[in-house]
DNA sequence: CAAGCCAATATTGTTGACAATCTACTGTAT
DNA sequence: ATACAGTAGATTGTCAACAATATTGGCTTG
């Protein structure tokens, strides 16, 4: 019979998408990658325009982008793409620290072996691009995010995840793009860090990794607020 | 001249507010009520009529209820009202735990001697509540709810009373509806936990305040599971 | 010249109609 | 009787026009 096979890409999920679906993935993107600069005002009809849809599907991503914080807007008046302060950072720094060490108390009871090995093969492949290269300002972001990604995951915690991956990363990665904070500094001290938090989760010390990843990242909240504050 | 003076209702910054922000309280209230109970499928056309609105207005609010995961949205099929898991429960549980810990740390660094007073004051009312009335099961919630309430706030962290006040705590209401849960039922054992973490933040010891107040959460978390699991 | 009012314009909020998709029912063949 | 295909109905997604509100610029007045 005819009619049975889709097209290519039909199989895949976005060709399916809603309008209003697809300009949201749009629009983050924009945002996230610096397109839609923080503070600047959003015309309605003007982005429809570009992004090929009504005003409809585009003022439904506008309301999910506020729901994410990552747009403001003002009844009558319009949106903007949001612009942190300083304060707002610390304070974004202050949840992660405890969400992401719930994630490693979790991580270290709910952990599979298969997860472990692979949580032991992206700290070599970390190892090797610290050694192998001089270069340590090239410290992996993803690589650094897959790490910290990778415990979320193990976390068992779908709801942590949501929090985490779709709330309060995509909030941290507009914040890294506005100071300019191109990541870890100490790329070494960083691994060191990661390798001891790994070590506590492997060995299933929760309460050691949760503590240790609190550590961790008070510690680039600490670094960051020295730096914004000189 | 006529018409200078509006009707009162319309003094209230409500009567100036968006159908779609309007639309969003009451079916916010109406989901929190349980007169739109969990599982039950939403249709679009019938709630806009009912809330005096058409599709678009109420199709934002939607949207914006699905960012607060309240509803669920499928496309092409439609929303229902979230209807919550124990697992889940606990997941909520254990996120609420840390996060109201590292309010009471930062209440116990910032909290303004007014605040304290307040603090004390809200303490004093429950006391009476509990040595006046003998019957125990009319802990207030709300009031349960302020002393919480008055702790996030004194965080200084705008971004945690979002992310608690606006998101956790009407899931946390939604939880409790569906599984029946009227709140505490050892309320003496309950507000000396209160009393002991109030003690530490007055002293200024955030690092005790935090740990009173997960191991305050975590009980009652365990007494929901235990409950859950009989 | 500054401050404030007023009209013209631009932008957002809302609506009802239309298109696309899913759901439920009926009829048919095995 | 059951399973399946097809169709009619219901529901969601999208659009373009209209209404309500804010913003801009010019004008008047002190």
């Amino acid at each position: 019979m005819d009619g049975i096979h889709k097209p290519a890409d039909q199989l895949f999920e976005n060709s399916k998408q809603t309008a209003s679906a697809r300009i949201f993935n749009e629009l983050l993107q924009a945002i996230l990658s610096g397109q839609l600069i923080p503070g600047s005002k959003i015309n309605e009809a003007e982005l429809a325009a570009r992004h090929g849809c009504s005003r409809g599907p585009l003022r439904e991503a506008l309301q999910r982008l506020e729901g994410l914080h990552l747009i403001l807007r003002e009844a009558h008046v319009g949106a903007r793409v949001v612009s942190l302060s300083d304060q707002q950072l610390t304070e974004l720094y202050q949840i992660r620290e405890v969400l992401e060490g719930l994630a490693c108390r979790l991580a270290a009871q709910h952990m599979t072996e298969r997860a472990k090995d692979e949580l032991r093969r992206l700290l070599d492949t970390h190892r090797r691009y610290l050694e192998d290269g001089g270069h340590q300002k090239y410290y992996p972001q993803s690589g650094d995010l897959d790490f910290h990604y990778l415990l979320i995951r193990s976390s068992q915690n779908a709801l942590l995840l949501r929090q985490l991956g779709d709330e309060l990363y995509p909030l941290l990665q507009l914040y890294r793009r506005q100071f300019r904070d191109s990541g870890y500094q100490q790329p070494q001290l960083a691994f060191k860090e990661h390798l001891h938090i790994a070590e506590a989760i492997i060995e299933g010390d929760g309460e050691l990794a949760e503590i240790l990843m609190r550590k961790h990242i008070a510690r680039a909240r600490k670094r960051l607020k020295h730096i914004l504050t000189t």
